[in-house]
DNA sequence: CTGAAAGCGCTTACAG
DNA sequence: CTGAAAGCGCTTACAG
């Protein structure tokens, strides 16, 4: 059993003078076998390194042990690395499962990745790591009933979803800047077809209003997604002396940060800064920026887990997972 | 032919009074038959939607019509973006052809997930998006004489690669720089496990050599991975007086920038500064900088590409692509 | 040009 | 506890 030819199940049985379904129940684990059998069949395969052929296994199963994930397909570059990272949760578990992750990098105007491999049938559930507002992957996966998790708010209940605590996070910090008796605040949003940036501006208004401040005498920018936009809003906070400006990313806290230096304007003295989305970056700006930092592998973690127990067949509900750090740099001293 | 049941080539064949065999070679157009057969056929899988199993016929073929992609597995969020545009490209082109990516997120000491995806043979072939100099998951892909493609110089000549000009750009930027008269250049370099990490060092050695400058004369860090390497490095370019600082990448650009200006270092007045890698932030920041570009989709897609023609069976050769842009902006003025 | 039949390598209901 | 046989849904060499 050496050389170049690929060995199955039915070349174990020979060797071993069993029947194909034995060895087929000693791999598996599925059905009675006697103690000696099953070591016998499982020396032999480690010694000879057989492993099973997982494509035959998936016809005979009609399960492909293939996850699909749903990555955003456009090539702005914002929140990379929260997918990246996300990912690495996803494959992890999936990997320890035997579970194999499939990708599709689709967008908020076609599905045809994801179409394509629903149509070959590759895939036995997928996770959608981006939630939108309006999203056409996650009627597609409605439609087709393929088991779905959701990473990200949504407002179908009819859908599993695990996300980030952004909203509470959001309003914690929030609120331990209005209670640290910051005057006013502004706010700078990301793209409002995210649903991520609802959640965090529901969490800002959550602590204005809590706090007794009403929510619309802050500044609030939305879909500051581009400079033009950022250098507009930095503008404005400054022609009205807000006290400290919240950015709901990393990227566009960079650019509000860059634009206040430029205006000479002193951050924390004159403005304070913070960002609702850590990334390493903004530890090493001058001056370090507070922000809000979520595991965003321990997210995909469990973006995967409830995937496969609801591949299983176990009762899955949507999470929110509760843990997240607040980090205090010098950009809000 | 609707309802709930997955139909197969059997139902077709039944319902059109054919056999599987006819079903079949229409659909994959292999095989001689009439036009009139093959357009019925179409046409009526066209209309009743009908995709054949794709599992089943990876099991009669012996090909999963699968492309492994090895991703890098460490939680560094240095160049995702890279990473990531470069998987669009190779989705899109995997897609197109009726491929599906399936992810490993291997890193310098694991291959784990890439192990265990070729232990169940699942995929056809891999492409490999990080070069190391010393990498275990291509020996593991050599050792098992799986067809493979990488995306990134190597030494290897028995490995097909596909790389960016990083030498050339690199070079010509430096002696882009030289010409304009600047005095002395400092280099700070990245990750020396990193392939792409010596090219644009020998781009930088190369334009050296050619404008009659030594290049030790230059000052060279490597490895300023992380903030205290930066800031070491960044004073004894401020203490050498410098003309201008290269950085090999935009973390370490950002990083050496916040440091100037920390310092009170005028930008471009005092140094200069220019980046070998260029990302949306470097335009934004104040002052822009200089950086080169690549498309890193377009890479992937080439990436893609080979690996596809090497399924084929056809002739595949190593390439560089050559076309880049060098992006000049107020930090070289 | 078309089809019957064997084969890809597993799993599993059924029988013993 | 173990096995013979049918089945998963395709492809393809062979025959006509």
């Amino acid at each position: 059993m050496d050389g170049k030819k690929v060995y199955t199940i039915e070349d174990v049985a020979r060797e071993l003078g069993l029947s194909k379904t034995t060895v087929s129940r000693a791999i598996s684990g599925k059905g009675r076998l006697s103690v000696q059998t099953r070591k016998r069949v499982l020396d032999f395969i480690a010694e000879h390194n057989f492993r099973p052929n997982a494509v035959a296994r998936s016809l005979a199963q009609s399960r492909t042990f293939n996850l699909g994930l749903v990555l955003p397909g456009d090539r702005k570059d914002i929140d990379v690395a929260f997918f990246h990272e996300c990912m690495l949760g996803i494959c992890q578990v999936a990997s320890e499962n035997d579970y194999d992750v499939l990708v599709a990098m689709d967008n908020e105007f076609s599905t045809r990745q994801m179409g394509r491999i629903l149509d070959n049938r590759k895939v036995d559930g997928v996770i959608v790591a981006r939630s939108l507002v309006k999203s056409p992957v996650l009627a597609l996966l409605k439609d087709r009933k393929i088991p779905s998790v959701i990473v990200g708010n949504t407002s179908d209940p009819e859908l599993i979803s695990v996300d980030n605590s952004n909203r509470e996070a959001c309003r914690d910090l929030t609120a331990l800047l209005i209670g640290r008796g910051v005057r006013r605040l502004a706010l700078l949003g990301g793209d409002e077809n995210y649903t991520v940036t609802r959640s965090r501006l529901q969490g800002f208004l959550d602590a204005c209003q809590q706090a007794g401040v009403a929510g619309k005498d802050q500044l609030i920018f939305m879909n500051t997604t581009n400079r033009d936009r950022v250098i507009t809003a930095v503008e404005k906070c400054v022609e009205q002396r807000v006290g400290c400006i919240l950015c709901m990313d990393d990227y566009i806290c960079n650019l509000a940060l860059s634009q206040l230096l430029e205006q000479g304007v002193a951050v924390p003295e004159e403005i304070k800064l913070a960002c609702f989305y850590d990334n390493s970056l903004l530890e090493h700006l001058i001056p370090s920026v507070t922000s809000l930092r979520f595991d965003a592998a321990e997210l995909g973690r469990a973006a995967c887990r409830s995937l496969l127990d609801l591949l299983e067949g176990r009762q899955v509900r949507s999470c929110v997972l509760p843990s997240y750090q607040m980090i205090l740099r010098d950009s809000t001293k």
